[in-house]
DNA sequence: CTGAAAGCGCTAACAT
DNA sequence: ATGTTAGCGCTTTCAG
């Protein structure tokens, strides 16, 4: 029919033609039918994103950043959760690559190994947001937690603290060994040495956080400064902080990872190393276009930069502190 | 093809066909083109669930009921969110309808108007999830904000609270005014007096809470109780008294409304209503089954029940509060 | 510039 | 129990 060609504004049609088409589509409230469209052009005009789950903010701003590069090439996204159901999952992985979408996001905290078959076998392009360093047969996008766990120690030393506590993320993740590997530097750098003492898991999560930083502080009364996996574990290690009738950030001073919407909203405001979580969405999603486009550059792993975020949760340490040893300046 | 049936596990096959069959799709990596089969079967085995954004808890949990639910039935959900554009999102409902999905879950918090002609026209059943009291011309799944607000009265009451503060949500949703109702309501019931000083908005957000509980506060520093109409502004308001050197709960119990995963992360937890928002999400989906298979019920309005789910931060008010003025009993 | 014909990969109804 | 035929609603290719 001509009524294809004007509503895919194709060339070769009048002016006249194309205004009557449009007038009866309104009249009659047509609406094309995307899967017979899919099947007939061999595309479906839908990216489809793999999540774990939708629940964890930092999950839902990259879902954000993907949505929104989506949109703006007038593609749709089909978003799909695992719920950490890896063998299911898998097989809807190969059914969303044949012939569901036209190309596929996969965020990926921990192993892609799980989905490396149905993967492979994909007919369709692939990139992986892996939040942590992996290795992987296809694009990455992931942001650079060790230079922002540099960066967030760079911040705590320039303030005066050189009793910096830690809080471990989740040891299967390769992201939070970056950023304790940062941490560690951060310390070496500046003269001071790393004590087994200062590190408590705090498994990313708010009570672990608090749990660890209570642990912390009551071990080493002495800690001026404490700088958390995630903001999650940091919101924790805020509460303890309270608790132990200390002040944030008078007292002691908290830092965390990630910048999740919420951390600008607690009380103090937290200091942070912003992830550059909805880029990291948008860039998946531009590396997609451009397989599927053939233009523009795929960049087999490509590393965003994170980026410090002061705001009200850290300060210098407190005055007794202060002079107790002299601060030998990083790098 | 005899594949078809096999892989539709239809019935007329010999076990010795199903096996081979089997054998070659293994081999071959055989994977059925959804597209292909939805546009011949006329139907697309996926529900499609449309969201404001799935940033806010709130919703990221109705999400994943319709997700257990969507997969429990063998369904896909094709999640779609609106980022508030009404205008481009209705076409976009528009699209579903029409060969994307065998139904859809639209999750409006606040108002269905903006969607009802592509909804009116849509080519398959659809089910509202409103959070809050609204008209819908489709079935709606809903929760008893007004019981639950009804239930906290009860419990700060009962503790011997009768300063209690109130921090509302947004006034333009329904939801929050019923919470509101059922503040006065249980005050009136316990022969307490409403007073326009213990209301402050609170914008559902946490800062909102936070300068809400602070206004509250000070203003009336006799209040001991704060009911907050969300979660998040229950943790603001928990940061602001602690900020103003008082305790959760010893000082002032704090309760909230939602019970968000964090409720029971934060410090102390969070005593508030649970509305059962994943239940919400599969409530829905199941409506939308019933419809669908033309089994079972479908209720034009479905309003499941709230719960109150008692934590750490309600507790008897001060000592010098409890006995200066009698209780009347609620009821 | 417009219309007719073919076929995307599958399933449903109908033969064999 | 298996194979054959038609057609889902669209886009594409090719004639008018």
């Amino acid at each position: 029919m001509t009524v294809s060609k004007v509503i895919n504004n194709k060339a070769g049609i009048s002016e006249a033609t194309r205004q009557k088409v449009h007038l009866a589509v309104a009249e009659l409230g047509y609406v094309v039918n995307a899967t017979a469209r899919a099947l007939s052009a061999g595309r479906t005009n839908t990216l489809g994103i793999v999540v774990p789950s939708i629940g964890p903010q930092y999950i839902s701003e990259v879902i954000r950043g993907a949505d929104l590069a989506a949109r703006e090439a007038g593609l749709d996204l089909l978003i799909s959760t695992t719920q950490e159901d890896t063998e299911h999952e898998s097989q809807n992985v190969g059914r969303l690559t044949h012939g569901l979408v036209d190309g596929l996001l996969m965020v990926l905290p921990r192993s892609v190994q799980s989905y490396a078959h149905a993967l492979m076998h994909a007919h369709v392009p692939v990139v992986v947001v892996a939040t942590g360093n992996q290795n992987s047969p296809f694009p990455l996008v992931d942001s650079d937690h060790y230079q922002g766990a540099r960066a967030a120690m760079s911040h705590l030393l320039s303030l005066g603290h050189h009793r910096i506590g830690f809080i471990a993320g989740r040891a299967d993740t390769a992201a939070s060994l970056e950023r304790f590997r940062g941490y560690q530097e951060g310390l070496l750098t500046a003269g001071l040495v790393p004590e087994p003492v200062l590190v408590e898991e705090g498994n990313y999560t708010q009570p672990g956080g608090f749990a660890a930083a209570l642990r912390l502080l009551q071990a080493t009364p002495a800690v001026t400064a404490i700088f958390a996996a995630n903001d999650l574990s940091a919101f924790g290690a805020m509460e303890a902080v309270k608790e132990l009738g200390l002040r944030v950030p008078q007292d002691v001073s908290v830092m965390g990872f990630d910048d999740i919407p919420q951390a600008s909203q607690v009380y103090p405001a937290l200091t942070t190393i912003r992830q550059p979580l909805t880029e990291m969405g948008r860039a998946g999603i531009k590396q997609l276009l451009n397989v599927l486009h053939g233009a523009g550059t795929v960049t087999d792993r490509l590393v965003l930069p994170t980026e410090l975020i002061c705001r009200a949760s850290t300060a210098p340490p407190p005055a007794g502190y202060l002079t107790s040893e002299p601060l030998l300046s990083p790098g």
